[in-house]
DNA sequence: AGTTTCGGCGCC
DNA sequence: AAAGGGCGCCGAAACT
C-alpha cells in the first residue's frame, strides 16, 4: 500500500484503484471499491495518487474529510507537456491524450462553463469520454516517458508535481473560502457610496457626483459613458482621446474632481458592491474558484468573484473568526529576486541574497542611492519598457548586472523571432499569434495584404523594422520568463506551506501571486509566521537549486486583512 | 435578441 | 510624466 497508486472515480460513488510500478505501469490488480473516499483512507501509505483531474476527485475527498499528501493530475500534466512540446492548441483531456497515443480520432476538450456565483464545480464539465483505469495508467506511463524527452526532465517532473500540488491547494481553498464579514462590507459600502435607492439604481453618493459633473459641464452628462464625457469635454473646448484617469487628472476643469471620484466609486459599486456580496458571500465565507495555471505564465486566475482584484478598501471586510487570526504574508520583490535566481548574475544574486529592500540595494550600487530610479530600471527590464527614463535607467542596470539584463534580453529576442521561451521549470510560452507571419516576412516571403487596410498606409511588416507585433512578443517573452518562473516558485511555496499547515488547525485561505493568507487560531500564529519563511526558503532550494537568493516575507498577524501593511 | 468586443479600472 | 508584462469584471457599444 505504498508508492504511487492510480485512482478513477466510478459513477456510483465508488472507485477503481491500482498500484503502479517504477515505470508508471500497473504493478498490481485493479481493485474495485464501493466508496471513493474510503478507498483513499484505507491506503495511508500511498505517497502519490495519480488521477485524471484533481477538481474532479478532490471535492469528494474533502467532503468526506480525507486528505491526501500528494497527487499527480494527469490533465494538468498533459497541458504542461503539450506546451513544452510546442503543441499548445491540442486538446488536453485524458481522453484526448489516450486517443493520440492510440492513433484514433482526438475528442475536443469540453467547453469551459461560464462563471456562476457560489458554484463549486470545476471549470470543465466532467470529461464526456470516460477513461478507464487501465487507459489512464497508459497515458500516465507515456507522460513519464515524455518528461524524459524534455530539456530538463527533473525540472519538468518537479513542474507537473508542483502544478498538481497547486490543484490540491486550490480545491482546498475553494472549499474553505475566505472569511468575510457581510456586515463590515455593507458598512464600507454605505460609508463610500451612501444609501441605496429602491429599484437598483445608483446609490446616493454616485447620484450626487453625477449631478456635480453635470453642473460643471452645464448640461446632463453620464460619467459612466466615456463617449458622453469625451463629447462634454470637447464642448468645453478640451480635446481628450479617452477618459482614462491619467489623461483626465491633469485637466483644468471643474468636472475633473467629481468625475474621478465617480469613476473610483462606480467601480467599487459595480465590481464589489451589494450584488457582488449577495452573489459571492455565503455563511461568512467568500468562495471564489481558483484555477492554478489559468494564465499562460502559470499564474492563477479565479473564475468569478474577482478574488485577485479585491480593492484595498474592501479588504476591511476580510475578518478572522473569533479567537483566530489572519497571517498575511507578502513576498518582498518576488520577481526581481527570481530574475537573480534564474540569471545567476553574481552581483544581482548578492543583492537578492539579502532580506533588505532590494531596490535600495540596487540603487546603492547602480543609481547613487536613488531608489525610485532603481525600481523603474528593474521593472523596466522585466516588463520591457521602451521609452522615457526607462531606457537610460536600463543602461545603468546593464552595466552593473549584465547577466541579469542579458537573461531577459535573450528572452525578448527569442520572442521577437517567434521562438518559444520557457520558465525555469519548463512551462512554455504559447506561440504568439502572428509569429509565423512575421518569421516568413523576415525571411523575405511576401505576405497577403489586408484588403481592408487603406492602400496608402505603410504596412506594419515593412522590411527593415521589427513589426509592432514582433516587439510586443518580445515584451511578452521577456516578462514570461520572470513572471512564469516566479509562478513556478510560488507553487512550491504553496506546497510547502500546505504541508506545514497539515499539522495545525491553520488553513490556507487566499493566494494572490506573491501573497498568501493563512487563517489560524491565535495560538498558532507565530508558528505559521515561521512556517511561511521556511516554506519560502525550501521552495527556493527546490525550484532553483543551490542559490544564495532568498525571498523574504513581510508578514502581519491581524484580525482584519485591511490592517496588514 | 443574443453574443462578442471595447473601455476603464481593480489587483499583482 | 508616460510607459512596459499578466489577469477579471462590468456595462455599453458593436456585432450578428
Amino acid at each position: 500500500m505504498t508508492g504511487r497508486w492510480a485512482l478513477v472515480p466510478a459513477e456510483d460513488g465508488g472507485a477503481e484503484v491500482a498500484a503502479l510500478g517504477p515505470d508508471g505501469l500497473l504493478a498490481g490488480p485493479v481493485v474495485r471499491e464501493g466508496d471513493l473516499a474510503g478507498a483513499v483512507r484505507a491506503r495511508p501509505g500511498v505517497t502519490r495518487w495519480v488521477w485524471r483531474s484533481t477538481a474532479d476527485v478532490q471535492p469528494r475527498l474533502l467532503a468526506a474529510g480525507v486528505r491526501v499528501d500528494r497527487c499527480y493530475d494527469v490533465e494538468a500534466a498533459e497541458t504542461l507537456l503539450l506546451g513544452h512540446e510546442g503543441r499548445h492548441g491540442e486538446p488536453r483531456s485524458a481522453a484526448a491524450a489516450l486517443a493520440r497515443l492510440r492513433g484514433g480520432p482526438v475528442p475536443p476538450d469540453p467547453r469551459p462553463r461560464s462563471a456562476e456565483p457560489g458554484s463549486q464545480s470545476s471549470l470543465f464539465e466532467p470529461s464526456p469520454v470516460h477513461v478507464s483505469l487501465a487507459d489512464l495508467v497508459e497515458v500516465y506511463a507515456d507522460q513519464q516517458r515524455r518528461h524524459d524527452a524534455t530539456a530538463y526532465p527533473e525540472r519538468m517532473r518537479l513542474l507537473t508535481a508542483a502544478e498538481s500540488a497547486g490543484m490540491l491547494v486550490a480545491s482546498e481553498m475553494n472549499r474553505c473560502g475566505l472569511p468575510w464579514s457581510p456586515d463590515v462590507h455593507r458598512a464600507v459600502l454605505h460609508d463610500l457610496l451612501g444609501e441605496r435607492y429602491a429599484g437598483g439604481g445608483e446609490p446616493r453618493r454616485l447620484a450626487e457626483l453625477a449631478d456635480e459633473v453635470s453642473a460643471a459641464f452645464g448640461r446632463r452628462v453620464r460619467p459612466d459613458l466615456p463617449a458622453d464625457v469625451v463629447k462634454a469635454f470637447a464642448q468645453a473646448g478640451i480635446r481628450v482621446r479617452s477618459t482614462r484617469r491619467w489623461e483626465i487628472a491633469s485637466l483644468d476643469h471643474p468636472a475633473v474632481e467629481p468625475l474621478l471620484e465617480y469613476k473610483k466609486l462606480y467601480r467599487i459599486w459595480v465590481a464589489h458592491g451589494w450584488s457582488w456580496l449577495q452573489g459571492w458571500v455565503r455563511d461568512g465565507r467568500f468562495r471564489p474558484e481558483y484555477l492554478p495555471g489559468g494564465t499562460v505564465t502559470g499564474r492563477w486566475v479565479t473564475n468569478g468573484g474577482g478574488a485577485l482584484q479585491i480593492p484595498k478598501v474592501i479588504r476591511r471586510a476580510v475578518v478572522a473568526d473569533p479567537g483566530w487570526r489572519l497571517v498575511v504574508a507578502d513576498a518582498a520583490q518576488m520577481e526581481p529576486r527570481v530574475l537573480a535566481a534564474i540569471s545567476r548574475d553574481p552581483a544581482f544574486m548578492e543583492v537578492a541574497a539579502r532580506g533588505a529592500d532590494l531596490y535600495q540595494s540596487v540603487s546603492d550600487r547602480a543609481f547613487s542611492g536613488d531608489r525610485g530610479q532603481a525600481k523603474l530600471a528593474v521593472l523596466g527590464a522585466i516588463y520591457g519598457q521602451t521609452s522615457g527614463d526607462g531606457l537610460k535607467n536600463l543602461a545603468a542596470l546593464r552595466r552593473r548586472f549584465p547577466r541579469a539584463v542579458a537573461y531577459v534580453d535573450d528572452a525578448a529576442r527569442a520572442g521577437e523571432e517567434g521562438r518559444l521561451v520557457r520558465t525555469w521549470l519548463g512551462r512554455t510560452s504559447p506561440p504568439a499569434a502572428g509569429a509565423s507571419e512575421d518569421a516568413a516576412e523576415e525571411a523575405g516571403i511576401p505576405q497577403e495584404v489586408d484588403p481592408e487596410s487603406p492602400a496608402g498606409e505603410p504596412q506594419q511588416w515593412m522590411p527593415g523594422y521589427a513589426s509592432h507585433n514582433s516587439r510586443a512578443r518580445g515584451r511578452f517573452a521577456r516578462n514570461f520568463v520572470v513572471q512564469g518562473s516566479a509562478a513556478d516558485w510560488a507553487l512550491l511555496l504553496l506546497a510547502a506551506l500546505r504541508r506545514a499547515c497539515a499539522d495545525l488547525a491553520a488553513e490556507l485561505v487566499f493566494f494572490q501571486h506573491d501573497e498568501v493568507i493563512v487563517h489560524c487560531p491565535v495560538e498558532e500564529a507565530d508558528l505559521v509566521v515561521a512556517a511561511v519563511q521556511e516554506a519560502s526558503d525550501l521552495a527556493m532550494r527546490l525550484t532553483f537549486g543551490e542559490t544564495p537568493v532568498r525571498i523574504p516575507f513581510a508578514t502581519a498577524v491581524v484580525e482584519c486583512y485591511a490592517d496588514a501593511k
